[in-house]
DNA sequence: TTGACATATCGGATAATATCGATATATTAT
DNA sequence: ATAATATATCGATATTATCCGATATGTCAA
């Protein structure tokens, strides 16, 4: 866990929303097709449609939440699917509560 | 409380530090002159001395911690005394945990 | 009032980040 | 193999952050 870039991805507006979104995707992508988002997360293009930024800004956002670790990416076929990484979240949560 | 701006104060190595040294100011800060660092502060020539950065760059990097909230400033004659706002340290905690 | 000192602010050079369009890569369907 | 689609990456440019030196402001002491 590195302090630094969670916090620098956390110091976006959109970043934030997506993780926000990402709490409930059955709420804000309710109707995607080929897996449960539920359980396996959303897919880019999901989010582009959602967004007023190109598909390549939408793309390097999530890796950017990725690489501070607050999200986890799984490829299925055509379509990589983002989900929330919750124990991350916490731990961050704790720095700050805590060690901070 | 704007977490953006919390957010990008946070996202700064030095200003990480500066907080945690304001956690024990007696430790990091034990002979303060003119007032108690536990109760007042910590003066601005004190983390100036602690840095390798110039005054107006610790002077700029405690007035982000400020204007995000994250500590409080107390003038008293020529000295500006800072020191942890603990409150919004447990809100930011509280928003990563439970909003977030 | 002047001088000394602590802090804040300003303007600028350089580095990092945001965001785009274009293009590359990976996967599936035909 | 080719075409279509989803995603990632690249290169460029505009904005923002970092950090400095110089200077301004505020306060106290002589």
């Amino acid at each position: 866990m590195n302090p630094i870039d969670i916090f620098k991805a956390l110091s976006n507006e959109t970043r934030l929303q997506i993780l926000i979104w990402l709490k409930e995707p059955e709420v804000y992508f309710g109707t995607q097709k080929s897996a449960d988002c539920k359980d396996v997360g959303v897919c880019v293009s999901l989010f582009h449609q959602r967004l007023q930024l190109t598909q390549s800004t939408v793309s390097e956002y999530l890796a950017i939440l990725q690489r501070a670790g607050l999200v986890t990416a799984t490829r299925i076929g055509k379509w990589t699917y983002y989900k929330r990484n919750e124990e991350m979240l916490q731990k961050v949560a704790r720095y700050l509560g805590h060690d901070l």
